[in-house]
Parts: structure tokens; C-alpha cells; sequence
RNA sequence: CGGGGUGUAGCGCAGCCCGGUAGCGCGCCUGCUUUGGGAGCAGGAUGUCAGGAGUUCGAAUCCCCUCACCCCGACCA
């Protein structure tokens, strides 16, 4: 591709709206537009990029078995209410009507869809295992569409969804989808991470989720440097302390603490660390109230609560009048000794001993409590996000956290779907049995994202060379004035582009600047420079986007020393 | 949906407090010079000042309403 018969459209400066690294350098690459909240045109330079993506992650579905099909974007609401899902999925479906008034849905997802198909389409275990994906535009209508493509509410996906006549097979594919996963992440040449995963909203047991690691990212992993554990810090287990409770020292005793309400407030009037004390979160019950303890330092993990008997979903915090009502203080003063509601303490508060909490009084607190002698012993429960030093759930190393992008999603679902659409098979009995479903997504939008947001440096993007929308850049000074650069150059690029390389030739007039400026902020992995001052000795210049010094070469031997260097 | 902020030329911004009829940088167009790291000189084009309604002799500026977008919290690839 010359220059000058493509569209680049890069700029100095990105538009204020940008936050991201990563959304900045897009904007300014040219890479995308944007047209509304979360809705982006992709240009024909990142639209090379996205294919780029998509070719690979076509490749590997393919070699891992998988069959590609394309399900069309917009869905009845007739398949929706077969799961519940046209309600329960709620305001971030984009619903729609046609001329008749009936309800559409411009799809966030493709489960309904296809499990439609295979009800329609497999009638016996012999045709089982399947494996179907797509490579398709989602709608999502996000509450809060931000960093550019990296979370638009219109964006592209790759979702493949198998069937299988029991558990194993679905042990087995989900497997060969795991590895195929890490596969495409590695050629796309991604530092990356596998962490096992809650399954949310899709449903289903198994999971893991695919993260390119980012401190700009959006979850916390929480791995262990020493062992494979790795988990998003929604699943990620809190063990309890090691050690048995200490016998208390101390009487009960309820002090005042005017004005006090957290519990930065508290070991600042108290002079106490915020390890000794407890606080009391309370919660909407299906049947009332719900008070939760928490170590005063430690972070409540909703996620957790959500699943503990009795606690309504969503988790819903109680209102300053229902926590009145249901302790007899207001926020800040709550504290688990005489409540008669359900508690459920954490592991670690269930084995803390003289601690401080709230008095159930306004502006009092206890101090030296006890569990077993002042309160009864609590239920006890996993309620809190790990923290960094945490031991590892398997038992071998302490915990670590980071910042990780999701970008890929596996699940196992189980018969979730196929029971309630009743999508089901004939046995080798010829008995009907609901099939067993997985499924597995990749953001391949989200993908070129990340990796900018994980390769860039102040010139610009840094495109790993799988991605990268054209492999070398040929920077040709002087293009319509030099016969001699001109023909260097055109003849350079006619050969490499025949060797089927993705060679781009900046043959526009502009100063050396503007050209090299251009190609470094578009990222482009090789680049050679081309002007009169080196065909004068018969050389070329080249010069890798990172970590290399420039190098000359002959012109004689470019073709050769360049398509070498870009097979690699 | 709550909390905060911003809307002025294609992009980045000033002007607003203290009303007097719109400006800077980049980009764009023309010409000449320049050509190995975002050129220089000269000339030029481009604005319903987000929209609407008000106050006023006069509104980008003050008041009210609406809209859009961005940032911080609950969703997810």
C-alpha cells in the first residue's frame, strides 16, 4: 500500500475526551472515530489491525475444531423469554421494535440463538460433539461506555458455543478451548494470564477468564507468584488466619465516641490500628435484614455475600431507616453484639478476640469483645476480597495482586439453557437428555485495546508484529524529486509486497520528520529509510520500532536482509 | 441512575468572574524557499460560541430549561 493512495490520518494532539493510553493513541493514530457514547468507526488502518486479530482467532477456532457461522445481530424477544433472560438481562439489552410492533433485540449475546439452532439441528448423540462460533458485532448497552473501544457499548466479538451429550465431552472441549485460547493470546504476542473466574449473569460452574495484564485494567487478579493459583479477586478464596482464637483479657466495655462513623474515624479517636476492630455491614435478606462482619481494614466482596443463604440478589446495602429499624443505631454506630437478625462474620473476624465495633448506640462503640461470652458464635463465612500477602488457597505461597484486562471469557454451562429452551437429544437408549453446553468469548475489539495499552511508548503504538496493520513501513525522502530514491524505493517495495508482505511506502513529499513521526505513531514493526545521502554508497537505512539501533544495509541486498528479518 | 465536569474553527485551547459583536496554536488552501526527525516567509479560508427560551439598547459572557460528551461508583468481551 503507498501513502499516498491510502487514508492516514494522524494527529498531533488527541481529543480531550481520551483517558486511556491506549484510547489517545487510537484517536491519534487515525485509527478510529468516534460517533457516539461507545459507538466507534473503525478507520482503514485500525480495520486492518481488527482483522489482523480476527484472522488469528479464526485460525485457531478453526484448527481447534470448532465450525464458523453467522447468526444474524438482531433476535426475537420470543427466544428471550424462553430463558427469562428478555427481563432478567434487564436495561443493558438494547430492545427494539420492527413495523409491527413486535420485540427485537439487537443481540449482547448468542445463546438463545444458537441453542435454537441445535434443538433445531441435532436430534441424536452420534452427531455430538459440536462446536459453533461467530465472529460478530455485539450490542451491549453499557451503563457507563468509556476508554474508547475498550468498552463500547457496539464492539466485536468472537463467541463459539459447543454441545455435547455429557459432561465429559464438555470437560474435554472446554479444554481444547482453553489451550486454543492461549494459543491465540500467545501469537498475538500478549502478556497474559488465565484466572479462574465467577460465572455471573451467563450462568454455569466452570470458568476462567483470559487477561491481558495492564495496570490500567479494569479487574484485580489475584495470583501466586510460587504456584499456578491464579483467580479474579471475585472468586478468589480469603482463607482464615492459621492461628486459634487468644483467649480474651479484657471486660466488655462500651465507650464513647461522639461523631465517630468509619473506621478511619474510629482508630483515630480510639488510637488503635484498624485491625482490631470489626464493622458491621447490613444487608437486604430475603426475610429481613442481614448483618455482615468484616475486619475493619478488609474489603467486603459482593460477590461472596450474594451467594450466602438468604441474602437477596442483587446485593442490595440497607437504607439508613431499615438499619435503624433493624439495630437501633444508624450507619457508623452499628456493631454485631445483641442484634437479633442473622450475622455472618468473615473467617478472619470469626477468630478475632478483645476487638472494637459499633455499640448499636449513636456516638458509642464496645471495646475488648468476644465471641462465645458478649455475642453468640456467628455464622461463619468467606466475605471479603483477598489482600495482598493473603495465603494462597492452594495452600503454597501468598498472594499477589494485579491489573488485568479481560479479553476472553470460557465457561462450562451445563444444561442451563437447553433445559429451558429444551434442547435435547436421543441417547444410545433412545432417551431424550437435555445437552451439555459451553462457551467461550474473545473481545477481539477489546484485543487491539489492550495490546496497545500494554505496548506503547511516547512516540506511539508499538504493534506486536502479528497485529501490526502493515509489517514494514518504507520511507522514501524525496520520492518525487529523486529518480533515484524513487526507484530504489518502488522496486524495494513491488518485491517485498510480491513476497506477500504487508509492506506500506510512504512516498508523499513531506519532511523526514513528518514521515518518521507518522510511522511511529502508527506503529509499524520494520522501517526503512531510503534517500539520496545513502544511494549515493548504494545503502538503505533500517530501523526495528523498539529496542535497536538503526543498521545500514545495501540496496543490493535489502530484498533478502528485509525478508528475513520479517518472517521472524 | 446518582455525584462531579465540559461544550467557542477539523483538533487542542483562551475569552466568560467584570456584557460592547470572537481570538491563539496545530491542521487546511495558495505562492516562493526548504527536504535525514513534526520546516521558513508571505497571503488566505473556516464559527448558527451545543440548542432553546429569557434579562438587556446590546449576550460566547448573566438567568432558566433542554441536549450531548467526559470523569468517579453498581455491569461485562
Amino acid at each position: 500500500m503507498r501513502v499516498s493512495q491510502f487514508f492516514l490520518s494522524t494527529s498531533k494532539e488527541a481529543p480531550s475526551e481520551a483517558e486511556l493510553i491506549s484510547h489517545q493513541l487510537m484517536l491519534r493514530a487515525g485509527l478510529i472515530k468516534r460517533l457516539g457514547s461507545g459507538l466507534y468507526t473503525w478507520m482503514p488502518l485500525g480495520l486492518r489491525v481488527l482483522r489482523r486479530v480476527e484472522a488469528i482467532v479464526r485460525e485457531e477456532m478453526n484448527r481447534a475444531g470448532a465450525m464458523e457461522l453467522l447468526m444474524p445481530a438482531v433476535q426475537p424477544a420470543e427466544l428471550w423469554e424462553e430463558t427469562g433472560r428478555w427481563a432478567q438481562f434487564g436495561p443493558q439489552m438494547l430492545k427494539i421494535k420492527d413495523r409491527h410492533q413486535r420485540d427485537f433485540c439487537f443481540g449482547p449475546t448468542h445463546e438463545e440463538v444458537i441453542t435454537d439452532i441445535a434443538r433445531r439441528e441435532i436430534k441424536s448423540y452420534r452427531q455430538l460433539p459440536l462446536n459453533f462460533y461467530q465472529i460478530q458485532m455485539k450490542f451491549r448497552d453499557e451503563i457507563r461506555p468509556r476508554f474508547g473501544v475498550m468498552r463500547a457499548r457496539e464492539f466485536l466479538m468472537k463467541d463459539a458455543y459447543s454441545f455435547h451429550a455429557d459432561r465429559e465431552s464438555l470437560a474435554d472441549t472446554y479444554q481444547v478451548m482453553y489451550e486454543a485460547y492461549t494459543q491465540i493470546f500467545t501469537r498475538l504476542g500478549l502478556k497474559f494470564r488465565a484466572v479462574a473466574a465467577d460465572t455471573g449473569a451467563i450462568g454455569g460452574s466452570v470458568s476462567h477468564e483470559f487477561h491481558v495484564l495492564a495496570d490500567s485494567g479494569e479487574d484485580l487478579i489475584a495470583y501466586c507468584p510460587e504456584s499456578n493459583y491464579a483467580a479474579n479477586l471475585e472468586l478468589a478464596e480469603a482463607l482464615g488466619p492459621f492461628y486459634a482464637r487468644a483467649d480474651s483479657s479484657e471486660v466488655m466495655q462500651k465507650v464513647a465516641t461522639p461523631h465517630v462513623k468509619s473506621i478511619d474515624e474510629l482508630t483515630a479517636f480510639l488510637k488503635i490500628d484498624s485491625d482490631r476492630t470489626v464493622k458491621t455491614l447490613i444487608v437486604e435478606g430475603e426475610t429481613g435484614a442481614i448483618a455482615l462482619l468484616l475486619r475493619g481494614d478488609h474489603v467486603l466482596n459482593e460477590i461472596k455475600a450474594e451467594k450466602l443463604p438468604g441474602v437477596k440478589s442483587p446485593l442490595t446495602f440497607s437504607s439508613e431507616a431499615s438499619v435503624l429499624a433493624a439495630t437501633l443505631a444508624t450507619p457508623g454506630s452499628v456493631g454485631p453484639v445483641g442484634l437479633n437478625i442473622p450475622v455472618f462474620a468473615d473467617r478472619t473476624v470469626s477468630l478475632m478476640s478483645d476487638f472494637v465495633c459499633g455499640a448499636n448506640q449513636d456516638g458509642f462503640h464496645l471495646t475488648s469483645v468476644n465471641f462465645g461470652r458478649d455475642l453468640p458464635e456467628p455464622q461463619v463465612a468467606d466475605l471479603r476480597n483477598v489482600i495482598p500477602g493473603d495465603v494462597s488457597p492452594d495452600g503454597r505461597g501468598a498472594l499477589a495482586l494485579r491489573r488485568g484486562i479481560e479479553v476472553g471469557h470460557v465457561f462450562q454451562l451445563g444444561t442451563k439453557y437447553s433445559e429451558a429452551m429444551n434442547a435435547t437429544f436421543l441417547d444410545e437408549q433412545g432417551k431424550a437428555q437435555p445437552m451439555e453446553m459451553g462457551c467461550y468469548g474473545i473481545g477481539v475489539s477489546r484485543i487491539v485495546a489492550a495490546a496497545i495499552e500494554q505496548n506503547n511508548d511516547d512516540k506511539g503504538i508499538i504493534w506486536p508484529p502479528a497485529m501490526a496493520p502493515f509489517l514494514l513501513v518504507i520511507v522514501a525522502i524525496g520520492y518525487s524529486k529523486s529518480e533515484m530514491v524513487k526507484l530504489a524505493a518502488d522496486s524495494l517495495y513491488a518485491e517485498l509486497s510480491g513476497a506477500g508482505f504487508d509492506v506500506l511506502l510512504d512516498d508523499r513529499d513531506d519532511r523526514p520528520g513528518v514521515m518518521f513521526a507518522d510511522a511511529e505513531l502508527i506503529g509499524i514493526p520494520h522501517r526503512v529509510t531510503i534517500g539520496e545521502r545513502g544511494l549515493k554508497d548504494g545503502l538503505i537505512e533500517y530501523q526495528p520500532r523498539q529496542g535497536g539501533e538503526p543498521q545500514k544495509a545495501t540496496l543490493k541486498g535489502a530484498v533478502e536482509f528485509l525478508a528475513k528479518l520479517l518472517s521472524d
